[in-house]
RNA sequence: GGCACCGUGGCGGAGUGGCUACGCAGCGGCCUGCAAAGCCGUGUACACCGGUUCGAUUCCGGUCGGUGCCUCCA
C-alpha cells in the first residue's frame, strides 16, 4: 500500500490520504442534474473517480464510491414543462439514460447512486438541525442559510466574503436577510409538480443541501475524498462545506478534489456554451477505449482538449497497446520490467497523475515489443487500473471468414510464384474487406482494420 | 474588477534548479519482394522582460496571452 497524495482544493496543496479507518476510503463525486442527456464533458468526473477507485483498490484499499444524481431542480421543472411531461417522469427517464450512457464506458457503477427524491428524510433533518442552531431561517416557506454565520465560508474557493459580488436579486431575494444567503429549501411554486411537507412548509430542497445530506448518510461526516468538476467549487461545494460545518461542527470531507474541464476548441464544453457532443455519440465515434485513453492523457486537474487531433492520437494509442497485446502471452512478466510497472503506480500515487503513469506504461510496451513476447502480467495490471485490460484480450468480432482465408492462401501461392502484382492485388482486396495482411516469420496473418 | 490556474518542440502532454518524460505526426535506417507492425536513430521546446543563483524551462516580480469560477453548469 503506497502513501497516496492528492491535491486538496481547500489547502491548495498535496495532501496525504489518511483514512479515518485504516484501509477504508469513501469517495463522494457530484453527479449531473438529470434534465437531458449528458455530454462527453460530463463523463470526465465519472471516469476520473471510477479510475481513482480502481487504483485505490489496486493498492489494497476498500473503497466506497458514491455518485449522486440530482433529480429535483429548476432545470428539470422547466424541461418537463417544455416537453409536456411530469418532472418526475422526465427525471426518471433521464436518470435511466444517464446510467445507460455511462454504462457504455464499461467501468461498472458507483457503489451508491443516491437521488434527492429518495434522500428526503436526511435532507429535511439536516435543514431542521441548521434551523435549530439558528444557522438558517425560514421566510415564507423558504429556508435560507446564514452565510456569515460560517466563519470559514469562502475557505474552499479562496474567496473573501466581504468582496463577493452580491447575488443579483430574483423576485424572491428580498426574503434573504443577507444577499449572500442561499436557499436550503424553496417553497413550492406554481408549475412545480413535486413537493414535500415539512414543519416550515411544503416545498423542495435547494441545490446544495442534498449533497451534504447524502454524503453524510452514506459515508459519514469527515469522509476521505469529495470530488467533482472544477466548476462546482463555487458555489456548490463551498455551500456544501458550510452547511455541514454549521450543522455538525466538523468538516464534511478531508480532501476536496476537482477535475478540469473538457474543452472543445479551447473552450469549456457545456450546455450553456452550446458546444456539446453527447456521450453516447462520442463513444460511438471514438470508442470507449479511445475515450478513456484520451481522458488519461492529461492530468485530471488540467483541461483536456477534445478535438480531431487528440481523438486520433488516442486511437493510435489504443492500436499500439492492442498490437503489443498480440505478442504477449498470459503469465508473469520479466522481473526487470517491474520497474516500469512500479513507476506507473508511483505516478498515480502522486496526485493520480495518469499522464505521467502512461509514460511508464509506454516504456513497458516498448521494451516488451523489443523482446517480442513476454508475460502480460504487468501490462494487464496497469491497464486494469485504467479500465483498459480488455485491450489485451482477443479483438472482438469474428475472425477471418472462409473467403478471406481463401484469398490469403491464394496470395501465398502468388508470392511463392513471385507474382508480386497478383499478391499485392489480393492484399488490396483483403484491405477492402477490412483485413490488413501482415507477413511474419510464421507466415501471413490477417489483422482486422481498426475503426 | 476579484479569486484559482495555465502558457513546454508540428500536435497532445508530464516534469525538474544543473543530468532535456512519454505518445502522435514527420524524416532517416533495420526488417520486408514491396508493405504492414515492430525496433533503432532523428528535433539547440520550455510566452516576453527583469531579479535571485555558480547555473532557471523550473524560484521571485512584472508584462502580454489563454482558461475556469464569481449566475445554472461535471
Amino acid at each position: 500500500m503506497r502513501t497516496i497524495h492528492l491535491h486538496d482544493t481547500a489547502s491548495g496543496a498535496l495532501t496525504e490520504l489518511r483514512p479515518r479507518e485504516p484501509g477504508k476510503v469513501g469517495i463522494y463525486a457530484c453527479g449531473p442534474t438529470v434534465y437531458n442527456r449528458i455530454h462527453v464533458g460530463n463523463a470526465r468526473p465519472f471516469v476520473v473517480y471510477a479510475l481513482l477507485k480502481r487504483f485505490l483498490q489496486q493498492e489494497g484499499y476498500d473503497v466506497t464510491l458514491v455518485a449522486n444524481l440530482t433529480d429535483v431542480n429548476d432545470k428539470i421543472y422547466a424541461a418537463a414543462v417544455r416537453e409536456g411531461v411530469s418532472s418526475s417522469d422526465l427525471a426518471r427517464q433521464m436518470g435511466d439514460l444517464y446510467r445507460a450512457d455511462t454504462d457504455l464506458l464499461e467501468l461498472g457503477r458507483p457503489d451508491h447512486e443516491p437521488l434527492v427524491t429518495t434522500s428526503m428524510d436526511a435532507i429535511i433533518a439536516l435543514i431542521a438541525e441548521l434551523l435549530r442552531r439558528d444557522a438558517a431561517y425560514a421566510a415564507e416557506g423558504d429556508v435560507y442559510f446564514r452565510v456569515r454565520r460560517d466563519a470559514r465560508y469562502g475557505s474552499l474557493s479562496h474567496r473573501d466574503v466581504d468582496q463577493m459580488d452580491q447575488g443579483e436579486g430574483d423576485d424572491r431575494s428580498s426574503l434573504k436577510q443577507d444577499p449572500l444567503d442561499f436557499a436550503l429549501w424553496k417553497a413550492t411554486k406554481p408549475g412545480e409538480d413535486t413537493a414535500w411537507d415539512t414543519p416550515w412548509g411544503r416545498g423542495r430542497p435547494g441545490w446544495h443541501i442534498e449533497c451534504s445530506a447524502m454524503a453524510e448518510e452514506l459515508l459519514g461526516v469527515g469522509f476521505e475524498i469529495h470530488g467533482g468538476g472544477s466548476d462546482l467549487v463555487f458555489p456548490h461545494h463551498e455551500n456544501e462545506a458550510a452547511q455541514t460545518r454549521c450543522a455538525r461542527d466538523r468538516e464534511l470531507a478531508q480532501i476536496w478534489m476537482h477535475n478540469g474541464m473538457l474543452q472543445l476548441r479551447g473552450e469549456k464544453m457545456a450546455k450553456s456554451v452550446g458546444n456539446v457532443t453527447p456521450l453516447h455519440e462520442a463513444v460511438a465515434e471514438v470508442g470507449r477505449d479511445g475515450l478513456l485513453l484520451l481522458f488519461c492523457g492529461a492530468h485530471y486537474r488540467q483541461p483536456v482538449q477534445y478535438s480531431e487531433e487528440t481523438i486520433e492520437q488516442a486511437r493510435a494509442g489504443v492500436r499500439r497497446i492492442r498490437e503489443t497485446g498480440r505478442l504477449l502471452h498470459a503469465g508473469p512478466s520479466p522481473d526487470d520490467l517491474a520497474t516500469h510497472r512500479d513507476a506507473f503506480l508511483d505516478a498515480l500515487a502522486d496526485d493520480f497523475n495518469t499522464a505521467a503513469a502512461l509514460a511508464h506504461l509506454w516504456s513497458w510496451v516498448r521494451e516488451a515489443n523489443r523482446r517480442g513476447g513476454v508475460g502480460d502480467e504487468h501490462l494487464r495490471q496497469m491497464l486494469a487500473v485504467l479500465g483498459l485490460e480488455n485491450l489485451l484480450d482477443a479483438a472482438g468480432g469474428d475472425g477471418p471468414d472462409a473467403a478471406a482465408l481463401a484469398l490469403l492462401e491464394e496470395r501465398q501461392r502468388a508470392r511463392e510464384a513471385r507474382d508480386w502484382a497478383r499478391a499485392d492485388e489480393i492484399r488490396d482486396a483483403l484491405a477492402a474487406a477490412g483485413w490488413t495482411v501482415r507477413d511474419g516469420a510464421d507466415g501471413a496473418e490477417l489483422i482486422r482494420v481498426e475503426a
